[in-house]
DNA sequence: ATCTTTCCCACCTAGGTGTGAACC
DNA sequence: ATGGTTCACACCTAGGTGGGAAAG
């Protein structure tokens, strides 16, 4: 079956604890970052482009980090779990996706923890998961989190139009289709 | 005096030395990279272009260290040696230029180890040095090299037009005045 | 036929060049 | 007048967008 690449990125801040650290981590806080954006798109079932060569995710995953021991070193992965069984399919022209059930594809398990250039299986479902690992002398996992409002469908084209409507939106990349849909209102609207 | 500030990056490459690793760093090697583009700007004195946002460094300082222990982690900083005490001047149209000696500016020591924005004074000579410190529980100096090859004397504009043909030459960012030179070529041929 | 993937493209963002005029 | 610095600028590099045709 299809294999495709999706480039992913963990931004994260880093705000040390109190100021003599808490190498116990017992306060650990992590936060996502533009949490308000994220949930315009899981409110119409997130989608993200996947290709050979590796693409971006929008929005960016970031997380905010604070209840570290400032005096530590920590390593963050990210993985993609599967978040259900189904392969997705687009049915009627209203460009909703809904699961196609009994038709559940062997899907592997996240490929363990890697920051670029994940395999995802498109049209499955996925929600990133990052884990924090202290590193020492014995590495030590310290926290494991996933944020509900980060699930996506892998795809390798748009299926919904609204999700593409929103990352044009929100994207500086996608600047150029934002400029032609005004353009487009600004014709219609001169024409009007 | 006037300061401006210089863009300046350390990138390494690291080659882990033996399987085993080497925590005493005892067959630690640094090595300049494109030590030959560097020789060239060398030969006819290299200037360096300081502006007050910070400019990056042509050609980039890397180097490649092996010998490192693999199991340890390293800090690398870098700063601005003076390289003499003169206030170079341009003298004759040649584009030469030299020490104006019995005019020493009061320098300041490099100031520190700092990665980027390193405050520089125009028209003086400075020398990159790189440390390489192993980080722990307390910190400990590897490694403190410098190379000729890379001295250069920050200006705030070229004065001598071979440095700027040499950094047209090979900076790709440059291009649209390698381009430019081609076509003033390419006309004078014509008209020939 | 239909669904999915791949590729090339125009159009952006983001930012690194030296130039030359203006400024001090 | 002279020497040095600053600024806006045209022109690049480098690479991230979705669209749409073509292919599978």
């Amino acid at each position: 079956r299809c294999m495709s690449r999706l480039l992913s990125a963990v931004e994260s801040e880093l705000q040390a604890g109190r100021e003599k650290g808490d190498p116990t981590e017992r306060e650990l806080k992590v936060t996502l970052e533009d949490a308000d954006l994220w949930r315009k798109f899981q409110h119409i079932t997130n989608e993200m482009i996947v290709t050979k060569n590796g693409r971006r995710m929008f929005p960016v995953l970031k997380v905010s980090v604070s209840g570290l021991d400032p005096s530590s070193m920590y390593s963050f992965l990210l993985d993609f779990v599967p978040a259900d069984t189904c392969r997705w399919k687009f049915v009627n022209g209203e460009g909703n996706l809904s699961a196609c059930s009994g038709c559940s594809v062997g899907l592997k398990p996240g490929s363990g923890s890697c920051l670029f250039q994940i395999m995802l299986n498109s049209l499955h479902k996925y929600e990133p998961q990052l884990h924090i690992v202290c590193v020492g002398s014995r590495h030590r996992l310290v926290s494991n989190v996933s944020f509900k409002e980060t699930q996506f469908i892998a795809v390798t084209a748009y299926q919904n139009e609204e999700i593409t409507a929103l990352k044009i939106k929100y994207n500086p990349f996608a600047k150029a289709f934002l400029d032609a849909k005004e353009r487009i209102c600004c014709i219609t609207w001169l024409f009007w």
